[in-house]
DNA sequence: TAAATATACTACTAATTTAGTGGGAATTGA
DNA sequence: TCAATTCCCACTAAATTAGTAGTATATTTA
């Protein structure tokens, strides 16, 4: 499971490309209430994704954030990894949390870990190739079927 | 990721699939040895998967646990979920750990929502298509090639 | 230039989960 | 009877998660 911290991320990120054209911060507190994200929370979260190099910001009275990245360069798998979420479901193969199993005598010769890899595969197929203009268009084409 | 308790459960099982034609229980003690696994945390596990179904046991000096299910039936994904280790990246996707976001207003109206559920969907397709026969095999065939 | 309103940043905390351990009761075979 | 095994309950230490509190710093505007 991903932690709270990178679903929240990602609801941040996709409510800053919304607004990606309009040249204009959005302030924690706005983010924060139309995605309902808790406001110190929302407010270490996104500090993070800027030393990451995510968003920028703008300190003063019109101050907040945006995006530093055009959004279809910024996708799931970077965010999740920026975040702390591990895709893999095994520590023995995963690129960013890689630790070995200390059972295991060789792991190359471990059939659950070629399985548990071609799981990790799958996923970030999928997830790599997903970007927050992706998410948003996705959104759109959800809310116009539901309309119909 | 999964937990440690998984991996051993799975790691238990397959352990007790090697021997299934032997009609004769295997103890904790040797699983614990071959496997590495912590006596007395395997013990508890042994426990539970006796009380999910997966395996019976046989009490006293002559006794120990053997498999209850032909291992060609016992896929990974039942291993996984009866040790309570989650597939799905978030719970609202998750059919077993299922969880409303409460920050959603419409659920289904999710574009991220829809990405993880493809991501699950692709998960569990290898999940649950992989015995513990499936994995004997695959070690097999490992070794084999590794000997070249 | 002072007040108001942003972000920046450090430090702390409460609750939950994980990964076990300890110890004794019940069962079985020799 | 005794030695070896599983059964089962209770407990714990460490790590992680999901935050919160409070103060410093920057920027605009009156």
């Amino acid at each position: 499971m991903l932690p709270k911290k990178t679903k929240y991320a990602i609801k941040a990120l996709t409510a800053l490309a919304k607004v990606y054209y309009d040249k204009k911060p959005l302030r924690i507190s706005q983010i924060s209430e139309t995605e309902k994200i808790p406001r110190k929370f929302l407010e270490a979260i996104l500090l993070e994704l800027r030393h990451q190099g995510f968003v920028a910001s703008k300190m003063g009275v019109t101050g907040g954030y945006y995006l530093s990245k055009h959004p279809e360069e910024i996708m799931l798998s970077h965010i999740i990894r920026a975040t702390g979420g591990p895709i893999a479901l095994l520590p023995c193969v995963s690129l960013n949390f890689y630790e070995t199993c200390e059972e295991c005598p060789h792991e190359e010769l471990c059939s659950l870990r070629e399985v548990v890899l071609e799981v990790r595969e799958a996923s970030l197929k999928i997830l790599s190739k997903t970007s927050l203009t992706d998410l948003i268009l996705r959104e759109k084409k959800l809310i116009r079927n539901a309309k119909k």
